[in-house]
DNA sequence: CCTTTGAGTGAACATATGTTTACTGTAGAG
DNA sequence: CTCTACAGTAAACATATGTTCACTCAAAGG
């Protein structure tokens, strides 16, 4: 009757009858044996429940500052004062989802890093690759684009701050990886800049596209590839 | 903006005490004597007094879809029920703030259109006509750049066919004007597109640019004329 | 074993919202 | 001069909102 271990797991599922024998197993007297989600974890994943819940309500179609809290709470499943247990108001909780972004974009360099780049097929291998990541991270790739020229400035600033971040980097690649060799740091820095800008445009649009529409996604990508590649033509071209 | 109908109040409570003697009265019998103002231009008048309103309040920083019917009646002083008589709803609104801007564009068109252009110094020149276009025009640029991405699908839509008639119309000229005389039609309109989107992007940074700041504005011309420069130089260097 | 901690609850509040209703007063038509 | 149309009003409504409070109850820690 004093088994923690029944109790929690009936909780849980409702299911199993048998004291399910320690993972960890001889330790013998260890107290956190079974929580399966611990303390930390629970409040963690109420959390990520109030960011899934945001994107998902964007995603129908309204901005992030015509999102309630009280909305927010409903389709994470909680009540609406639990969401000062995890953001004091709702542009914080926008801010958590820029920060989220950020690693995503970061991951998103990583992965077109390390294909280890033939110079000139790269770009149409690029273009999959940001097509690919785009469908993966929709629901991002929506928060991002539609909030980086958005209505509230403190959120803007935050998107815009990751994309410079982001083209930085993409400078940085781009000097080490030889390309472009020609361009002063600057030219590089206004390229690159011109480049994600054209990377958010192209995003918005293909985020707009009807979905099972194979047809529409393949002439993007190649109104993408052109237009990377007039870029880059310019580039080889530029004068000082 | 003092509340016009102040007036029609008073005459309503002083009506008990004093006959209201007429407030016109001794021009006796010509009829359209001095209404000043008549019917259809008085809703017009409101009418732009509520699109005037909407526009500022997303000046104040949040995107259209967060503006409240009953905010935007307050701002132009009028009761939340007129708004009815002039639309169905805060989406149509919209279509007309859409609506307004495209003629602002084709005149920015127009404007760029009649400097008679030489060829290269045209660049600056357009340039800087477009960042003053863009300073007497900032609540409606706003308006468009927050919403060609913003979170009303409708919306986004209208504005994103008002940028590819602008840009469609952009390609035209440049045909005409003999600009970028080796490009297909198919790739001129590739070539337009990016060039708006990167109007767009300078737009939207021009408009978070503190103010005030004339070094930060000489800057954004800059970077923006090398951009563009960028982009003509890939043209010219561009083959099927 | 007992105590403390803190994530999540439920109810209450004051206020803001969209929309409908019957109204008023005047410009304009006859 | 009278009558009609109709832009704008005032008031009411049902509902949605942000925020607070005292509460529960299980995990964490002694």
């Amino acid at each position: 009757m004093t088994n923690p271990f029944h109790i929690t797991l009936t909780l849980y599922t409702s299911a199993s009858v048998e004291p399910p024998e320690p993972v960890l197993p001889n330790i013998a007297q260890l107290p956190e044996s079974i929580p399966l989600l611990n303390r930390n974890e629970r409040k963690m994943r109420t959390r990520s429940a109030l960011l899934a819940a945001a994107l998902e309500l964007m995603a129908e179609g309204r901005g992030f500052g015509a999102l309630s809290l009280r909305e927010i709470t409903a389709r994470a499943g909680v009540v609406p004062a639990t969401f000062y247990r995890h953001f004091a108001n709702v542009d914080e909780l926008g801010l958590a989802l820029v920060e989220e972004s950020g690693v995503m974009l970061r991951r998103l360099l990583r992965d077109v890093r390390r294909t280890g780049l033939p110079p000139t097929a790269m770009l149409k291998t690029s273009v999959k690759i940001y097509r690919q990541f785009i469908e993966e991270h929709r629901a991002h790739f929506l928060f991002v684009v539609t909030e980086r020229s958005g209505g509230s400035p403190v959120l803007r600033a935050a998107v815009r701050r990751e994309e410079s971040h982001f083209s930085h980097e993409m400078a940085l690649d781009s000097r080490q990886a030889g390309l472009m060799p020609g361009l002063s740091s600057q030219a590089l820095e206004m390229t690159c800049t011109l480049v994600v800008g054209t990377m958010m445009f192209a995003a918005s649009e293909l985020l707009d596209l009807p979905k099972n529409q194979p047809q529409l996604e393949t002439e993007w990508v190649e109104r993408f590839v052109r237009q990377l590649r007039l870029i880059f033509l310019g580039a080889r071209a530029w004068r000082e």
